[in-house]
DNA sequence: GCGCAATGTTAACATTGCAAACATGATAGC
DNA sequence: GCTATCATGTTTGCAATGTTAACATTGCGC
């Protein structure tokens, strides 16, 4: 009866000095920010809990204490991604000239840096999670990333300088185009420098300008 | 004259006379629209090389035989979308009235229900694979499929009807438009009826081609 | 001080990708 | 026609993973 808990208990003590850090303290944060960094560096497949455990140096399953699954864990990582773009842009805004077309220009380089400088995030961001309904939360935080580009447009449209009806819908365009170029980028040139990729979306950007503003 | 081909045939049908069935006869072809079949179905997460094998009846370890890794299976499902996607978008192109503008925004349209009918495979196409080189069959697939539109971009230059000089950058451009409408649309959207979608499509590929045809 | 909720731990199970080593059968060369 | 060969399937086995259940430890409110 007992006997089996003793030997539990010594085998759970293997150094009786480890009794301080039982308790990690801050491993739903570790587990974000190391998981974000494999994401990058490895891949998607080639992130596993157990092995996010192994090196924070946890037991296997202790993530599932923060975590319900490792889609739960996916989840945070696509949320934190969409803040980290949100934040990107709105500062990208904040650097750039005060008229709505330099504003737009640099919202959307903003977005090919990003989704260029970490592309399996990216693509995390808008995978199956995206589309696989009950993530209200990712769903909200991709509205609040949008939304900035949406603002943009309305102020343009405000001073007359783009010359459309919609805010919302050619911000839905401005958000395509630009999001394609970052999707495609490494298809149609899969290892121009930064710079080339700039160049094609300034050309792709002045286009669809040149549609924004005619009169 | 080619007896290999008979044997294929007869074994592709589910003859009761292949009575010694230790060799399936058509393995491959089998795997791929099979697995095509649940990528659409259950996702890219729920795709295991050991349930294909034991839903075809075969042994595990049977698909090594044709694909080097599970990732060589996907390769190969990811070429084959791009096929598809590239005779949809033909037909589509074959289909509209024979101006530049329509052709264009056929495509655009045909591309986008491509996208949304199959998502898990539209991801699949541009995922990690692509970017990941050493797969060029896949990219030369890709480059099949852009050069689609290219080609009637160069029409529509040649006619006269877009203004712009680099056919190529147009087409980048339009590409990237309609693949990021896609892509986004159900993030945007997710629960729009097709008919709102090609709204939106439509209203977005308006103002492109205004940015086309400006003088 | 006590008990409870939060957090970690161990053990166990099913499933998966993959690698040998072996079996089968169609086919080419004699 | 007989057989060696090679493409194709099979069996066995291993290590890793996601996930659950039962147990341990600790800090915090009472």
């Amino acid at each position: 009866m007992n006997f089996a808990k003793l030997v539990q208990v010594s085998a759970a003590m293997p150094n009786p000095d480890s009794s301080r850090d039982y308790h990690h303290g801050n491993l739903r944060q570790t587990l974000c920010t190391l998981a974000l960094d494999h994401l990058r560096k490895d891949g998607l497949k080639h992130l596993s809990l157990r092995a996010l455990a192994r090196e924070i140096g946890v037991s296997p399953t202790a993530p599932y204490r923060h975590f319900k699954d490792k889609e739960a864990l996916l989840q945070a990582l696509a949320v934190e991604g969409f803040g980290r773009l949100r934040e990107a842009n709105l500062r990208a805004i904040a650097e750039a000239d005060p008229n709505p077309e330099s504003q737009l220009r640099a919202a959307g380089l903003s977005y090919l840096e990003f989704a260029l400088g970490q592309p399996e995030l990216f693509d995390l961001m808008f995978g199956p999670l995206l589309r696989q309904g009950s993530h209200d939360a990712l769903h909200r935080a991709g509205d609040m990333s949008f939304a900035v580009l949406v603002e943009v447009i309305q102020q343009g449209i405000d001073q007359g300088v783009f010359n459309v009806d919609d805010a919302e819908a050619a911000a839905n365009t401005a958000w395509a185009l630009v999001h394609g170029l970052a999707h495609i980028g490494r298809a149609i040139c899969p290892d121009w420098s930064p710079q080339e990729v700039q160049g094609l979306a300034s050309e792709s950007m002045h286009l669809l300008l040149r549609g924004l503003t005619r009169p």
